[in-house]
DNA sequence: TCTATAATGTTATATTATAACATTTTTAGC
DNA sequence: GCTAAAAATGTTATAATATAACATTATAGA
């Protein structure tokens, strides 16, 4: 088998991921903090789990761990805080697995362009030039006017490709 | 405002949709016939409820049709005719929406890339080579194996777009 | 015709998401 | 600090989407 050497898309296996972790969660109280909004407790925490793997997570698995900490955590108590983290693009949400997953650029407002691993649940976010500009050319042939694009690719990421996955 | 000449993936002012939705049927019924498997009525009816409109339809909507026409339809009994028309080709889910839609090309397996109209629902599905050779670039840059990318994009179509939909 | 398989009917329930109103917390003005 | 307005959260109920499980009917092939 080759060399893999993996681009930033995939972490590697020295991912750091506690401090990754920490870093999403600074950047978005600075991003609150400069819009004057306010990252609540609940909403820090929700943003917290949706961090805790690179894969996306259901509202109700959220809502579960939630209820273990909180005392009459319902369904809007998860839903209000991810239609905040949405609205704020700390979250992206993973339409074709209705789950939701952290997003490591807040900053710029942006579709989405996800590889989804379909065996581990592992997830990618790309900003690839390239596709948008490919979409935007089709689009304006059509004669469309390119709202928000999203992208969700299924397949597999780099470890279970090489684990044999998918075809076994 | 300019002359507008549209492409092929939003219908020109002169769509025949009688024979749109006729050809696809024909098309459908060949299809199965191929395969050896069996296009049955309600799987007809399914099909041709998801074509009467260029507009993707929730399988509740499709199932208050089938309601009024047979007695006993219930979620299962449109899901199942869905399950089967997904299987062959013959309709895509959007999963933006939760709905389904006609595939105007059900012959040769393929991810969807779908224009859809915010103010109208009016979509169109694109299948556009760059914006595919685009993604699995960016994807095999990543280790990652393209399954069936999703491209689902929201904006204006042509109509609502001239119409000053969405900045009034 | 008989039988195996495929398709559909039927009932119940799981999963995902929102509506509507009550209460608590926070902010901003005084 | 006190208070009113606004924002956030709590609470209960329900809507919308989807599937499980088993019964019955229709179809195709021997």
């Amino acid at each position: 088998m080759e060399l893999m050497t993996l681009s930033t898309a995939f972490m590697d296996t020295g991912h750091d991921h506690a401090n990754c972790m920490e870093s999403a969660l600074d950047r978005a109280s600075a991003l609150c903090g400069e819009r004057g909004v306010r990252l609540t407790s609940l909403r820090r925490r929700v943003l917290e789990l949706v961090w805790v793997g690179h894969k996306p997570l259901g509202a109700y698995e959220i809502l579960d761990t939630l209820k273990a900490e909180r005392r009459g955590a319902a369904p809007p108590t998860v839903y209000r805080a991810l239609d905040f983290l949405l609205q704020h693009g700390l979250v992206h949400r993973i339409e074709s697995l209705n789950s939701f997953v952290g997003c490591p650029d807040p900053l710029k407002p942006h579709g989405g362009q996800f590889l989804i691993c379909r065996s581990c649940g592992l997830t990618a976010e790309l900003n690839d030039h390239r596709i948008d500009q490919a979409i935007r050319n089709s689009a304006n042939q059509a004669g469309f006017a390119v709202g928000r694009p999203m992208i969700e690719i299924e397949g597999l990421c780099p470890y279970c490709r090489d684990a044999g996955e998918g075809s076994p």
